[in-house]
DNA sequence: TAATCCTTCACCCGAAAGGATGATTTGATG
DNA sequence: CATCAAATCATCCTTTCGGGTGAAGGATTA
């Protein structure tokens, strides 16, 4: 990134130099003013293309397509004793989300959220939220 | 793409218009070259860069839904330029190990892992592991 | 040969996660 | 009514993650 920027401010001091040769023959062969200003948009027209493909790389958006129905295994639910709020925090916690994040959709503090792991990571026994996912998705609460 | 070169040739049509106001008041109010320059520069680097958008767009390429067993999707693993080695953590990473755990299974430093990760967030374009664990099931890379 | 990619590692810094513990409120239940 | 579980929030502290940047060696390739 640093480096594209470098050889860019490189190339157009370059580019400056250029110009400044071709505007010295545009006053004294009498270049017409468009013919200069089309060299000068060609020019920088290039370097804008290929700066944009340094900086945006092409990329492609792959689109997954959701798979079959799933019933959650309410009876393990029980068992191990996890609370709805808990399960909401799992959920959440699934899809990606912070604690933070999941704080914000839940209306409630940071610090609540953070209660609901630790005890899911207890009645999980896991260690961390990738486990507790895992886990859950191995125990059949979650897809 | 049609259209594309189209919106392209207008654009240019309405730059070269605005540069030849610009000339205008190049010339009666003695604006000094070099800004004039500058300006068409700018001016046209930013068109550059549109244009390259444009034409290395991203497209929705949709997956295939599964069907039967597990097979990994190579053609996205390639097209989105995920190493060999960077699959070894996103795997491990997916076992729901630590990075510090994942190096030393991988017997590398903890740096290091930190690096492949990094680089696994920019390519499946996620923030966290929660995510690209995610992401990574989503595109078949990970059963 | 030069450019590029991969892999490795380092350092810094801030944000997020997790562990431990305690406290309050509320609702259900014996 | 007393009690218990659930839900809420807090504080303190440590570990883990993640972003940014730089760099060096090896392999591949144009």
């Amino acid at each position: 990134m640093t480096r594209t920027i470098f050889i860019y401010g490189l190339v157009l001091a370059v580019a400056v130099f250029m110009l400044k040769m071709l505007e010295y023959k545009f006053f004294y062969r009498q270049l017409s003013v468009e013919i200069y200003i089309g060299i000068i948009g060609v020019l920088f027209t290039i370097l804008g293309i290929w700066v944009g493909n340094k900086i945006t790389r092409k990329k492609k958006v792959f689109i997954a397509p959701p798979v079959g129905e799933f019933k959650v295994n309410e009876r393990i639910l029980g068992e191990i004793g996890i609370s709805k709020r808990e399960y909401e925090v799992l959920e959440l916690m699934a899809k990606g989300l912070s604690n933070q994040e999941i704080a914000d959709k839940l209306f409630v503090s940071l610090n609540t959220v953070k209660t609901h792991t630790a005890n899911l990571f207890l009645k999980l026994e896991v260690k961390r939220r990738t486990q507790a996912i895992q886990r859950a998705k191995e125990l059949r609460l979650l897809q």
